[in-house]
DNA sequence: AATTCGTGGTA
DNA sequence: TTACCAAGAAT
């Protein structure tokens, strides 16, 4: 029996989260609000976007604000929160949306938009603009391979779960609010429907769950096996001037930390580096001192890092290859979370360890 | 189609 | 401590 639209909808009348970007029952949100904190949500937890969220909004009240703004702004701002590539997609998005003059309200046409894929597109679809799409995010995944006892294993199964995700909203019910449909389905996988203990007894689709009739509910979905995670060693590079300005320059647009800031430094390889090696791609000669080492996990590799800094006396700071980037305020910078990371090692007196 | 993209929280 | 996990997209 395919589960009841009309059960989950009566149930987030009484449970839904209230959440910064979320209108108030009937009211109709705004396509910028439901855009932004669904670009942020890629991957992130509530927790951690919420500050965020704020943030932008304050800066950028409008998405014509955010298509204004200069890039590194826009990427100072959301350093920290990972996956740099939604910013940058984020902004040429909102350029694209102010040439348009209004967000398209179709998900034909919002997946023209970069940064906006398969999920994205029917999530502001549904949200913003009453489409009677069902976005298929992790918890939906999670929701319909319990539902329907689905033992095949992610990665493969994508196809058949959003293929059995799109029965769920076939209801009159459903159909008439994909909004609070959606977000019904966020807030059961969030709060009832966990990856691990999902508390079925106060499940409003317990009865129709087949992956709790059989008793296997809570070890769907299954997911193929990852493969290891390598480990990559480099070292960076401190160097600050009298006036508390730190050296640092710009990553390439594309890839790892794609426009972000870093410290200059060696490249990440999968072999340590020599004392002697690292040195060569200092951005002066010695002495430096060894502030101590930073480990960062990213998704596909852990990172190893050695962290030499000094302070450069006074008018010393000219003659240094541009290449190796110039000294500019660290409370202006784009730093990701690894370079945060080395800063507050060189910043840090040693006695801590 | 499989990889490449961050970061922080949790068991 | 390791491993997994979180409102995925681009290539």
């Amino acid at each position: 029996m395919t589960p009841d639209a009309s059960d989950l909808l009566r149930w987030y009348d009484t449970h839904r989260r209230t959440l910064p970007w979320r209108s108030l029952p009937g009211q109709r949100p705004n396509p910028y609000a439901v855009w932004l904190s669904e670009i942020m949500l890629q991957q992130t937890t509530v927790k951690a976007v919420i500050a965020y969220y704020e943030r932008f909004l304050t800066h950028y009240p409008t998405v014509q604000d955010l298509a204004a703004a200069p890039q590194e702004d826009v990427l100072y701002l959301w350093a920290g929160l990972g996956y740099y590539a939604r910013a940058r997609n984020l902004h040429a998005c909102a350029k694209r949306v102010a040439e348009l003059g209004q967000f398209p309200d179709t998900v034909e046409d919002l997946l023209k938009l970069p940064g906006i894929g398969a999920y994205t597109a029917r999530a502001i679809a549904a949200i913003a603009f009453g489409r009677p799409v069902v976005p298929v995010d992790g918890n939906v995944e999670r929701v319909t391979s319990r539902l329907f006892a689905i033992e095949n294993p992610l990665p493969a199964s994508r196809l058949l779960l959003a293929k059995q995700a799109a029965l769920l909203n076939q209801s009159a019910e459903a159909q008439d609010h994909p909004s609070d449909f959606a977000q019904a389905l966020f807030d059961l996988g969030a709060t009832i429907c966990t990856p691990r203990n999902p508390s079925c007894l106060t499940c409003p689709w317990r009865p129709s769950c087949l992956g709790h009739a059989r008793g296997i509910a809570s070890t769907l979905p299954r997911k193929a096996p990852k493969q290891a995670r390598p480990t990559r060693y480099g070292v960076h590079f401190i160097l600050l001037d009298t006036s508390e300005r730190v050296l640092m320059r710009t990553r390439p647009e594309k890839g790892l930390l794609g426009g972000m800031d870093e410290f200059p430094g060696t490249e990440w390889h999968e072999a340590p580096w020599t004392e002697a090696d690292a040195m060569h791609h200092a951005p002066t000669l010695g002495p430096w001192s060894l502030r101590g080492d930073v480990t960062h996990v990213f998704t596909h590799f852990t990172l190893k890092l050695m962290v030499y800094a000094k302070t450069l006396p006074a008018g010393h700071n000219a003659g240094i290859d541009p290449s190796f980037g110039a000294f500019r305020s660290t409370t202006r910078a784009a730093l990701p979370g690894v370079m945060k990371k080395c800063l507050a090692l060189a910043v840090t007196d040693m006695e801590k360890k």
